[in-house]
RNA sequence: GCCGCCGUAGCUCAGGGGUAGAGCGCACCAUUGGUAAUGGUGAGGCCAUAAGUUCGAUUCUUAUCGGCGGCACCA
């Protein structure tokens, strides 16, 4: 007799081991053609899975979020035995769901192009029609390795090899295709449907090791149903309108170009926004006690040595020549703030001693790594080095945890994601520095109020790490804000302090950054708001233009009251249409727009459009002055 | 850096072995108009760079540089 208990807590008995699908037809005939899979003591499992004990049961359909799963890796089996089909010479590796859909790394000579994958996706349709019956089956580990080998595919034997002897593995089987996976997996391949597309071609290491050789993946997107694919087709094609590379240009922020790779020609408007950005979290360490400094560019290779950047570092450093001597361009500050410490005699009096500064950092990165101004090559951080004790530690982190959500929120960003990063496998100092490291910023970081994921073995040589993570438009992941422990560094550079017992101490040193890098963070800024900038923020914050030129005079005057107020403003007389002036300045993204006219003038009032408004208020001067300051408010102000 | 794709006007793109085209933008002229494109005229290009094939290359080949998408990297 088994018993098995439902979702809504009812209960059904079995005289005898029974399947899923079973099961499910027992529920009803309607569940049992809408099942894809069954979830039993919460572990996802194939429909005719057999029960043979009392557990907790539910049937996994289409509508489920755990479906989505099953159906990307469906497409990518489908996928790979569209490919095996077509071009019989390839040897298969791994296909995983991802989000949003999936891929598959295929070893092969020949080189797919765009047009097979037109192909591929052709026969996978056709696959899905023939409505295969996937199976599994199981076989011992060295019989499934021999298995494979026989069948020519030696990626897929590497990887049993890597499972325990003894062990059995399990494969899936539909049509002539079968694969090692662990499953679970659809009861037919026509459970797929047509919600599936491909959508691009790369390359990808062998077991993501660039030592080994590149493997040609395929990437597909798939969904419930075509509505879903539908969506999120549109998805990506907006989302590529708030591309940061796209506004900066259209918006007249920034330019790259190849004789400067990797560096960032900002114009007027983005600049501004820079320096808007800047003067902000200069007020906001200013309020957290932090004192700016400014350091070299140029810095002798003797310190970069002491510090184990030379040695750790090198290749992503730029270097320059001086007489005799030998130069790097920084690629990060804290050596140099180490230098700023090791003046004079410290005291435990000064601790904990917050030193920030605005540093410009140059990083000779990958040439394949660059994106934007998302990754580039100079950079400026929003750098600050905290020197403290290890009692000093959770405090410090607390305190800057909350500064950096307090920050975040200022710039729009509610959710963030946040990793920790624990001990490398090569790592300096004692496990036991790194048990207290770690434990005391894990502490803080829950006083905070965060939780993270851990990205284990991810932590800097000298310390655990956490990274605070956002997302673009595009849904790639950026690291922002970052603080690091580190007991390290002080020790190599020979920073001290002299305690309350009069004797020599070392302080640990917090690397910490809340935007990481003003590129960086502006360009996540441009797509977060898809270019429409928060008033305070906006490189322009109101635009007045005039319907005909009989109100020039009068728009002088509106004009030389908004910069009294201090409004970055401007003025567009321009003999145009107030139709061709409101689309330009709505294009350009201008937050307000102050329309005035013969009406306006007479009156001594200005019409006053919102950015993507469709209505105008008519307002005093004054009076939109008045509540237009309201609104260009800064958080600081 | 690795794999693939791409490189034609400021931007978005068409074209193609006989030295180039559109729209937008820009300039000029006309137009003075009530909230997302007024009309006309015109100026812009060593077709990324270099070598090769060819009577002739922007078009074909190769290399270099750069861009894009991934991968790897990212204290």
């Amino acid at each position: 007799m088994i018993s098995l208990t439902l979702p809504d807590g009812s209960k059904r008995t079995f005289d005898g081991p029974v399947s899923g699908l079973d099961v499910a037809a027992d529920i009803g005939p309607g569940l049992a053609k809408a099942a894809l899979a069954v979830r039993i003591d919460g572990e996802m499992r194939d429909l005719d899975f057999l029960i043979e004990k009392d557990s907790a049961f539910s049937v996994v359909t289409s509508k489920d979020e755990d479906a989505l799963d099953l159906i990307r890796h469906d497409a990518a089996h489908i996928m790979a035995e569209a490919v095996q089909e077509l071009y019989p010479d390839v040897q298969v590796t791994i296909g995983p769901s991802i989000e949003n859909g999936f891929y598959y790394d295929f070893a092969r000579s020949d080189k797919f192009t765009p047009e097979d994958l037109v192909v591929i996706e052709k026969r996978m349709h056709e696959i899905v029609k023939r409505d295969e019956k996937i199976e599994r089956s199981v076989r011992p580990r060295d019989e499934a390795i021999e298995f494979f080998k026989d069948m020519g595919e030696h990626y897929k034997a590497q990887l049993i090899e890597a499972i325990p002897a003894g062990e059995e593995v399990s494969l899936y089987s539909q049509g002539d295709f079968i694969d090692l996976c662990r499953g679970p997996h659809l009861p037919s391949t026509g459970r797929l449907g047509k919600a599936f597309k491909l959508t691009k071609l790369a390359g990808a290491y062998w077991r993501g090791d660039s030592n080994n050789e590149m493997l040609q993946r395929i990437y597909g997107t798939a969904w419930a149903n075509e509505k879903q694919l539908k969506e999120y087709l549109h998805m990506v094609e907006e989302a590529e309108k708030r591309d940061h590379r796209r506004l900066g240009r259209e918006m007249e922020l920034f330019h790259l170009q190849e004789e400067a790779q990797g560096s960032v020609f900002w114009h007027p408007k983005g600049w501004t926004m820079y320096r808007i950005l800047q003067d902000y979290i200069r007020g906001k360490l200013e309020d957290a006690d932090y004192a700016e400094v400014n350091t070299p560019q140029l810095v002798d290779r003797s310190l970069w040595e002491a510090s184990g950047h030379w040695e750790k570092f090198r290749e992503n450093m730029f270097i320059s020549e001086s007489e005799d001597k030998v130069l790097a361009i920084k690629p990060m500050n804290c050596p140099c703030h180490v230098q700023i410490f090791r003046q004079g005699t410290r005291s435990y009096r000064d601790l904990p001693l917050r030193m920030a500064e605005f540093g410009s950092c140059h990083r000779n990165e990958p040439s394949g790594a660059l994106h934007g101004i998302m990754r580039v090559r100079a950079f400026t951080q929003d750098d600050a080095h905290i020197f403290c004790t290890e009692e000093q530690i959770t405090a410090e982190t607390k305190a800057f945890c909350e500064l950096l959500l307090d920050v975040y929120k200022d710039l729009g960003f509610e959710e963030v994601a946040v990793k920790f990063s624990d001990r490398p496998p090569v790592r300096a100092g004692e496990d036991e520095t790194w048990d207290k490291a770690e434990s005391a910023l894990k502490e803080a970081t829950e006083a905070a109020g965060l939780s993270w994921t851990l990205n284990p073995g991810e932590g800097a040589f000298y310390g655990p790490k956490l990274e605070f993570v956002l997302r673009d438009a595009i849904g790639r992941d950026w690291q922002c804000g970052t603080m690091q422990v580190d007991f390290v560094l002080p020790e190599r550079l020979d920073a001290s302090y002299i305690g309350v017992d009069g004797e020599k101490h070392r302080p640990v040193m917090l690397h910490r950054a809340i935007l990481g890098s003003f590129e960086r963070f502006i360009g996540i800024l441009i797509e977060n708001h898809a270019g429409r900038m928060p008033m305070w923020l906006a490189p322009v914050q109101v635009v007045i233009t005039t319907i005909t030129s009989d109100a020039d005079e009068y728009a002088h005057e509106v004009m030389g009251a908004l910069l009294k107020a201090g409004f970055r403003a401007e003025l567009d007389i321009q003999n145009e249409k107030i139709n061709f002036k409101i689309r330009k300045h709505s294009h350009a993204k201008v937050p307000a727009i102050l329309v005035v006219g013969k009406r306006e003038a007479e009156e001594g009032t200005v019409a006053l459009r919102r950015l993507g408004g469709k209505d105008q208020e008519i307002l005093a001067i004054k009076d939109a002055v008045d509540i237009l300051a309201v609104e260009a408010k800064g958080p600081l102000a």
